[in-house]
DNA sequence: GTTGGTACCGAACGTTCGTTCGAAGGCCAA
DNA sequence: TTGGCCTTCGAACGAACGTTCGGTACCAAC
């Protein structure tokens, strides 16, 4: 009885990623349900078993992703207490996750709007919980690091600008490695905002170049 | 004869800026031929007297406001030879042109995958255009302030990332201007990018806090 | 006063859309 | 063997879509 729905569950989180994937490639309007069952393998009706409407699958396949991202910067920030390791953690979580998951995010950043009702509210109070956890972390690296060269809501929107932005161009088979875009994107804004010069930046999970 | 469609073009320029709002609002795809017949007052059948096709109104748009951008850039350039002093005015024209043309910009941002064939590979033209401009002046940057803290590939992108992603979060009619904003953005970049002392790096447009 | 182009429209076309319905097959308990 | 759940499906629904067609009203030119 524990795990009644396991076999259900399962066949939604593949149908959720081949949705993902096609919403992703396609875009959400455009995309059709039948795009959706040719995709996934399953009958036009029979993916009504599994979802009750088309925009039910694109607010699962978004909070989902968000919840994952939200629990990853969590566990990454706990044993943290050095502002500029936080907000270099965050972006590591951020990064990682994205690049892992291109397909997911690029449906949570691009197709932001696409809810309505519950869900689209539901997805937003997400995201002004984790714009939140960013603006605090700027705020401690401020406190440590003396006055910032930039408006602190300015600057937490244009880092999350230049890492939600990689899925117009960030390939994450190609050269550049996940690692050093994140360090790369970390420098850029902790030198811009605070002056840090970047050898003294902690950049964390790159120990040689 | 000289101008025998000039009030053929002033109504084309009409229905694209209505058209722009629109998809702005609701997505391209989401806008129906009958939503925009409503928004500009024409009927259903009357807008194809203007325009070929839904496809080709996007087109319009995103070349019409595309071409200028370019063009706003390449006026700025003409007498700046100091490569940061290029950089913030692209970053100014830019950041300027997107806050007094929101809807038409997040249509070109955000709507960029929407076109097909011919139409498709000009607006891309236009955008590897851009980029390289871009790119051209962050090597000056380089050579005239020694080596860059980060991948000039990442760094471009990045600053586009932070631009681009204002038809997010960023009201033109709020409390903060332009100016400031496009000095902000300035500032994280160059800080980050080269290291450049805020204070050093020269801020055009404002003279005053 | 007919011609011809410009500007526009109501009505309809064929297609595709998200969703629903009734039913069928597989499986297990009674 | 029956009954009932789980999973799946073909076929169909009404609505909405982008586009087209045949027309009207207007006006300048000849």
């Amino acid at each position: 009885m524990a795990n009644a729905n396991t076999n259900k569950d399962q066949k939604l989180d593949a149908l959720l990623s081949a949705a993902a994937r096609v919403f992703a490639e396609r875009g959400y309007h455009q995309t059709s349900m039948r795009d959706l069952a040719r995709a996934s393998g399953v009958s036009l009706a029979g993916l009504y078993y599994y979802v009750e409407s088309k925009e039910e699958l694109l607010y699962l396949i978004q909070r989902r992703n968000f919840e994952r991202v939200i629990a990853g910067m969590r566990e990454r920030l706990i044993d943290a207490t050095d502002p500029v390791d936080r907000l270099m953690k965050f972006i590591d979580n951020h990064l990682d996750y994205f690049a892992s998951h291109m397909a997911e995010m690029k449906v949570l950043s691009h197709e932001a709007g696409a809810l309505s009702g519950e869900a689209l509210s539901t997805v937003e109070e997400m995201k002004r919980e984790y714009v939140r956890a960013l603006m605090d972390i700027l705020a401690d690296i401020e406190e440590t690091h003396g006055p910032a060269h930039a408006n602190r809501r300015v600057a937490a929107y244009s880092l999350f600008g230049m890492m939600n932005w990689i899925y117009n161009w960030y390939d994450p088979l190609g050269d550049l490695g996940v690692e050093l875009l994140a360090q790369n994107i970390g420098r850029i804004f902790l030198g811009g905002y605070v002056g840090l010069p970047v050898a003294v930046a902690s950049l964390p999970r790159v120990s040689a170049g």
